[in-house]
DNA sequence: TTTACTGCAAAAGGTTTGCATGGGT
DNA sequence: ACCCATGCAAACCTTTTGCAGTAAA
C-alpha cells in the first residue's frame, strides 16, 4: 500500500497538483482491502473509519486514480460504474453469475493473443481490454428456475 | 427484418402480452440499421420519421427485446448505455478508438475456447461474454500526442 | 369488457458543478 | 499570498414510475 500511495504522490507531483488528507485516505481505503469497489461503498467505508470525505471529492477523484493507473473501471451495474483496483494486480478479467452476483477473477494468456491479432489486422495500437463472461454459478445453476419468471 | 419482427411478435404472444405500434416500430427502426443505438438517438430517429413514440416507452421496452435476444447491451459510455442488435448478426466484440470513438467489431474463436476453461475450472454454465479492447486507431496514432493535455 | 400499453410529467438515483471556505505549497 | 481542493447543495442527465386515458384481445 505505500508504494500505491507514493505514486499517486508522485503523480499529484508530477501534475503540479496538491496532496491532501482527503486524497491520501481515498487511497488508503481502496488500497486497504484491493477489492471491488464503488463510489457508494467507498464514501461509506471512509466514513465507517470516522474519516470525513465528501462524496463529491470521490468523484473528483476518481479521475485521477484513474489517470495514474491505480485503479480502472471494472463494470457498469445497477446504475452506476464499479471500480477496481489494478496496480500490483496481474491484470484480469470477470465471470460473473448474472443470478447472485459472484464475481470469479481470472486471467487467459490467450487474450494477449487476441489483442495482438486485432493490432495487426486493424492498425490498432492497444492499450487495454475488458473481458466479462456472464453464467449461473455451480448454485445457481440448480436453483435457476425459481429465479426466473415463469414462460406462461 | 421481417423475421425480426415475427419473432418479436411471437415472443409478446408466448408472454400473452399485446402487440402495439408503438412495439412494432421500435423493432422496425432497429433493424432498418442494424447498427449500434443509444435510447436518445432511437428517439430522435423515430420522430425523424414521424413516428411518436416517447421515450418512456423504449426504455419500457428494451428490457422485453433484449429477453427475446434481439438486442443486448454492447456498452456504457458517456453516462448512457449503448445496445446493438444481435439477432442474424454472429457474435462479435468491440475494438474501440479511446480518441475519435471509433468501433471496429470482430470476432476470434478463441473466446470459445476461453469460455469452455472456465466452464470446467469454475462450474459455471455460461451463457454470454462481452469483451471490449480499447487503443488508438492508425489515424489517432499519430494525432495521439495532440489530444492529450499537457503534462507539466 | 378487461387490463396491458402509452404519453406525460414527476420522481429517483448517480454524477457533475457553482460557490464560499479552507489549506497546501 | 496564491489558487487548488474541499464540502455543501443545487443542477444535470439518464432511467424509472404514477396516473389517467386509450386500445388490444
Amino acid at each position: 500500500m505505500t508504494t500505491e500511495i507514493d505514486l499517486f504522490r508522485s503523480y499529484i507531483a508530477r501534475k503540479g497538483l496538491r496532496n491532501t488528507p482527503e486524497r491520501e485516505e481515498i487511497i488508503r481505503e481502496i488500497f486497504s482491502s484491493g477489492d471491488h469497489f464503488d463510489v457508494d461503498e467507498l464514501y461509506l467505508r471512509l466514513r465507517s473509519r470516522g474519516k470525513r470525505v465528501s462524496k463529491a471529492s470521490i468523484y473528483r477523484n476518481i479521475p485521477l486514480i484513474m489517470d495514474c493507473s491505480l485503479i480502472r473501471e471494472a463494470w457498469h451495474e445497477d446504475g452506476h460504474m464499479h471500480y477496481e483496483p489494478v496496480y500490483g494486480q496481474r491484470h484480469h478479467c470477470h465471470l460473473r453469475c448474472i443470478n447472485c452476483g459472484k464475481v470469479v477473477e481470472f486471467y487467459d494468456e490467450k487474450l494477449k493473443t487476441i489483442e495482438e491479432h486485432l493490432s495487426e489486422k486493424y492498425d490498432f495500437s492497444i492499450l487495454d481490454h475488458r473481458l466479462e463472461v456472464f453464467g449461473y454459478c455451480s448454485n445457481c445453476q440448480r436453483n435457476e428456475s425459481k429465479e426466473k419468471p415463469p414462460s406462461p
